[in-house]
DNA sequence: TTGCCCATGTAATTTGTTACATGATTTA
DNA sequence: TAAATCATGTAACAAATTACATGGGCAA
């Protein structure tokens, strides 16, 4: 048995648990495919590596045992090279996904709260438009997502990646009418400050 | 109109425009204050960076002339240093701010869907208890929301970065809703796995 | 007087991106 | 046959973290 014993952690980046995650579904396939796919699916909830560290964590985890490569054209450098789980490989993970004391809160990045939060920096109308245009390309976001779900279909096989991807799906509706709730709010302090008189803060925003 | 030759895009990494947009609000403050405010408030919209990253970004953003530090004990290294915003830190910062078109779509990285994708790896009780602890979670976050909001108060000043917290209160709601649907469709793939016959997946699962 | 919070910084390292180089296979 | 796409990789660099070093002020 492999060295996972006395509290010691196999200690790797998201991004290999998350490649090795990509290995874990039936089916073998190359770096190149890792990452279409992880850019069709994966960025919806998690984080979609670039290509060139993709082929990084791959050769990492193929030193470590979790992940092994067979070459089409036999010898040749730069042949296709289709990746496949290891037993050892999908202990690992399995045991790595166990561990909820691993997941911190999950982590936002939000260029557009961002640059609400600067709001005294900018002028009304400005930060209106910048909202809208978030809600248009988060329809698009909905729309390609819901075509991951297509993808997916009702294989029995995908019935996780398409709870996830279900998830997203709630998540960016969600993400729509924040915005709403946004833009209400953004009404609300423009005319408290355009007709001032009553304090700073008072009537409730309700929404 | 200046694209890239002498007007020169400000190509900074998003960390250094958070640091400046702490920066943008009345009062000079502290790295070590940067820090504490980015950790009880930007990082729910946005991120908080390593204290050691403020730094070097503040020591970048001097030689930019876009802050300016004044020390309290003169001419002594590691004394006190507080910081302020300069008129040019201000001007582009504003141009930053209103730049949508360097705004990519919210970046997420939430362990616990990740976990849930690779939900074949888990059994469904654990599966469920990850869910519940990431509800547990949220309501604490949702608590450290509101009581960075109820710090905020109503002056004036912070009505952006309120709007912001609001936002993430509403934010932190939906999440758990999210939350909830999540459990109800774990539940439905469960029943539809103990019992199968119609619908979806037909083998049993095998694995 | 011990320990904690304030406060600043360096060094080493890891993580991740972009740009580049190379060539095979498919499609118009 | 030209192009796009598939496919793999290296090199240079940027971004960010962790660990460490240093010391002042204050409260138990």
């Amino acid at each position: 048995m492999t060295s996972r014993q006395n509290g010691k952690k196999q200690d790797l980046p998201p991004t290999a648990w998350a490649v090795l995650g990509l290995l874990s579904f039936p089916g073998q396939r190359t770096g190149y495919e890792l990452k279409k796919w992880a850019d069709s699916s994966l960025r919806f909830f998690y984080w979609a590596p670039a290509i060139s560290q993709i082929y990084a964590e791959l050769r990492r985890l193929e030193g470590l045992g979790h992940v092994v490569s067979s070459r089409s054209g036999p010898e040749e450098a730069r042949a296709k090279r289709r990746y496949a789980l290891t037993e050892s490989g999908r202990a690992a993970l399995a045991g790595w996904a166990a561990d909820t004391s691993e997941a911190g809160p999950p982590v936002l990045k939000h260029g557009l709260l961002l640059r609400i939060w600067l709001g005294h920096l900018a002028d009304p109308p400005r930060l209106r438009a910048m909202v809208a245009d978030h809600q248009e390309r988060t329809r698009g976001e909905l729309a390609a997502v819901r075509e991951a779900m297509a993808q997916a279909g009702d294989v029995d096989a995908w019935a996780f990646p398409l709870l996830a991807l279900r998830w997203s799906e709630r998540q960016h509706l969600a993400e729509l009418d924040l915005a709403d709730a946004l833009l209400d709010d953004l009404a609300v302090l423009e005319a408290s400050r355009t007709r001032p008189g009553q304090g700073a803060g008072d009537t409730p925003t309700g929404r």
